[in-house]
DNA sequence: CGAGTTTGACCAGCGC
DNA sequence: GCGCTGGTCAAACTCG
């Protein structure tokens, strides 16, 4: 409601936001299956400041696209959202791109760290209060890069080998389902995600990463297997440590169902609060509802995306 | 006992 | 200005 994101289905519309500074050209209609398919694309991603090289690219072009969507296993909604991108904000997001900006690198040490996670993992000795009325007070809330996708599973927290935290649960309004909130328990991580399932379909699962992590995994329970998320992110962080994930979709086994979502759900979330989110990104793979996976497939976790010995240590 | 979760309260941003 | 909603905090609680 804050933020301007709002329903996209790129299959049935190329409407955007009011605000919508999706920067996807004037060719939004002819790509209702977009998926990193383009230049342009990686323009979009590197404004986002998701960087990708063009090899990576390449690799889940279309053709990875259509592997994946070949393979009956459904598709896949990928959404990235973003608070940076200065030059296509609202005037007043310009300060917290700024320090998004900063703050989105690890190394950068923040003098901006009005970031309400950088102050509850960097802060510990200063005061609630004196915490709260820096953070809340002074500065608006940052917005560091984020993406979101939808993954057709049971299980609300998926696997992706990072530890997390929650620090908070909301209801959100239009849906019986409450969202959840996460960050990493890396103390010099800054990342967070939210977690809720879609309220048109509850077997959909909506995760919102927020940021970028500095650190490797903490390795892999259950089996040592990388989850869906570590899987994407690796896709669009290659900066960081997990860009050795890396791992074509079109060698992702045909079972593997990132998301399985009917034609008729197509994403429909109403958006969160994303202040600085008004630009938003959907790229879609083939669906075919027919072929979907299961759901209990996935239990929870994705794996079976990363083959035996790309997993990160 | 430490780490993680729950949950009510608080705050900021936005729309009206 | 007010109310609504999302996001976060932090004390209390649970669990291993």
């Amino acid at each position: 409601m804050e933020d301007k994101e709002k329903v996209f289905n790129p299959a049935t519309t190329t409407e955007f936001t009011s605000e919508s500074n999706w920067g996807l050209g004037a060719d939004d209609s002819d790509n209702v299956n977009l998926f990193f398919s383009s230049n342009r694309d990686s323009n979009i991603l590197s404004e986002f400041g998701w960087n990708f090289q063009p090899e990576q690219l390449n690799r889940i072009g279309p053709e990875d696209r259509l592997d994946l969507a070949g393979g009956g296993s459904g598709s896949l909604w990928f959404q990235e959202r973003s608070g940076l991108s200065g030059s296509i904000q609202p005037v007043d997001k310009a300060t917290s791109d700024a320090s998004a900006s900063a703050s989105n690198n690890p190394s950068v040490s923040s003098s901006s760290s009005d970031d309400p996670t950088e102050k509850s993992t960097g802060s510990i000795a200063e005061t609630p209060s004196t915490n709260k009325s820096k953070t809340k007070k002074g500065q608006k809330r940052i917005r560091q890069p984020r993406f979101a996708f939808m993954t057709k599973t049971e299980v609300d927290n998926l696997e992706d080998g990072y530890r997390w935290r929650k620090y908070g649960q909301k209801a959100v309004k239009n849906s019986p389902f409450p969202r959840s909130y996460y960050r990493c328990t890396n103390s010099k991580c800054t990342v967070k995600k939210r977690v809720e399932r879609s309220s048109e379909d509850p077997t959909i699962v909506i995760t919102t990463y927020e940021g970028q992590h500095c650190h490797h995994t903490i390795g892999f329970p259950r089996g040592g297997v990388i989850g869906h998320e570590a899987g994407f992110a690796s896709h669009l962080v290659p900066s960081n440590p997990m860009s050795q994930f890396y791992y074509p979709l079109s060698q992702l086994p045909r079972e593997t169902s990132l998301t399985s979502i009917p034609e008729s759900d197509h994403y429909h979330q109403q958006a969160g609060t994303e202040a600085g989110g008004s630009s938003t990104v959907i790229m879609h793979s083939e669906t075919n509802p027919q072929s979907a996976a299961p759901a209990h497939i996935h239990q929870g976790l994705l794996g079976d995306i990363v083959p035996p010995g790309m997993r990160n240590r």
